[in-house]
DNA sequence: CCTTTTTCATAATGACCGTTATTAAAGCCC
DNA sequence: GGGCTTTAATAACGGTCATTATGAAAAAGG
């Protein structure tokens, strides 16, 4: 019983989404938050919690709707593909929407005051999660052949996310998507070969 | 004449960099910076205006003191040296303050509430013209040979730098100098080689 | 229809933000 | 040493922060 909720929760988090993305987590104020979910502080408040807990949920969203693109390049064949598939997800995801570049994983919260803490922590654990799927997906690839025995799969997966990372930066700073790719193929140029890879391009011609 | 000026200007402006390097632009407060510097309030103002101001003197310092190694390597013989340069002098100044780690050029203000947009736009323009100087720096390299006809020195210069800015990320994440040099090794693995350079590792041993 | 329950909107909360009067203290010139 | 200038310290400024009390509006049950 009792009365119906009014507006969509799904279209509000969206909006809150976009929000964080742009502004970052500190930067994001709830007079930004409300204004662009068309919502009342309060309606936030009782549907979401306080604004740490309306952040996890959107990142939760964000890995869910926008970050899709780690969990399938992880299922492709080879290290290379999936390497090639990150940087490409990245480069689409972080350029895609002109209104909010880069990464809300990145610039969520780099640095802030004590308050925000927490949510920093949150996200480097995430990352840190992700590259330890990273890691053990290169693991694999080398006893599996497609990385040679002189592999270091925890260096690879550390230098993937760092050049995903400084891709993140650029993007936030306007680069285009061009100079992206172009990035992106200068990293794959130092891929280790598997057995029979010797083309190392990003995207190889038939 | 007048009252001398009582507190060390020079190491308020110390304390006021490693605030802002710990925590960024919009993160640190007057309450911080007064804390750490050891002065009130108005004297803070009445040396260094208001708090953009003081930013901007802080950022003038810290390239003069911690970023003194990219001028450095910008004149080292070989574009190769000068990569390996810039990721090595990153890498230190990245990890040797344990108590702010990362680079106050990134992480002072990635993302932020609009009033922090000028700083922001601020931190680009200083990272757009440090990559202009690497570019214009391979270039000539190109025109000397040590790098190869074939070689992009604006990919060359955008792609270290995205090295450089994710290194910057995963030090602000924890990340321990092993690891990063790690990083910097495999982004040195992939770097054209000029006329008679065979050898690719960060520090050849002898 | 009336009560109960939930959501809505207005507006207020205390705390902290960056910034600045205001007043007292300290040093130089005449 | 008095007048003048600069700095120091206290305390306050308006504004915004995240958060919430309050009461009206709306929907369901009995």
């Amino acid at each position: 019983m009792g009365r119906h909720r009014e507006f969509d929760v799904e279209k509000a988090l969206d909006a809150a989404l976009c929000v964080f993305w742009r502004k970052g987590y500190e930067g994001a104020s709830y007079a930004d938050l409300t204004e662009a979910a068309g919502v009342e502080r309060p309606a936030l408040y009782s549907a979401f919690g306080n604004k740490e807990a309306l952040f996890r949920k959107v990142l939760a969203r964000y890995y869910e709707r926008y970050v899709d693109y780690v969990p399938a390049a992880l299922q492709l064949p080879t290290a290379r593909e999936v390497a090639a598939h990150l940087l490409q997800g990245a480069i689409d995801l972080t350029t895609r929407f002109p209104d909010h570049t880069g990464c809300l994983g990145i610039q969520g919260v780099l640095a802030g005051s004590d308050e925000a803490e927490p949510v920093r922590q949150a996200l480097i654990e995430a990352r840190v999660e992700a590259e330890a799927q990273l890691r053990e997906r290169f693991e694999r690839a080398k006893a599996e052949g497609d990385l040679p025995e002189t592999a270091r799969p925890d260096t690879l997966a550390a230098f993937l996310m760092a050049v995903l990372h400084g891709m993140a930066v650029q993007a936030k700073a306007g680069f285009s998507r061009e100079t992206l790719e172009a990035v992106a193929e200068q990293a794959l140029a130092t891929w280790p070969a598997g057995k029979g890879e010797g083309d190392l391009r990003v995207r190889p011609q038939p």
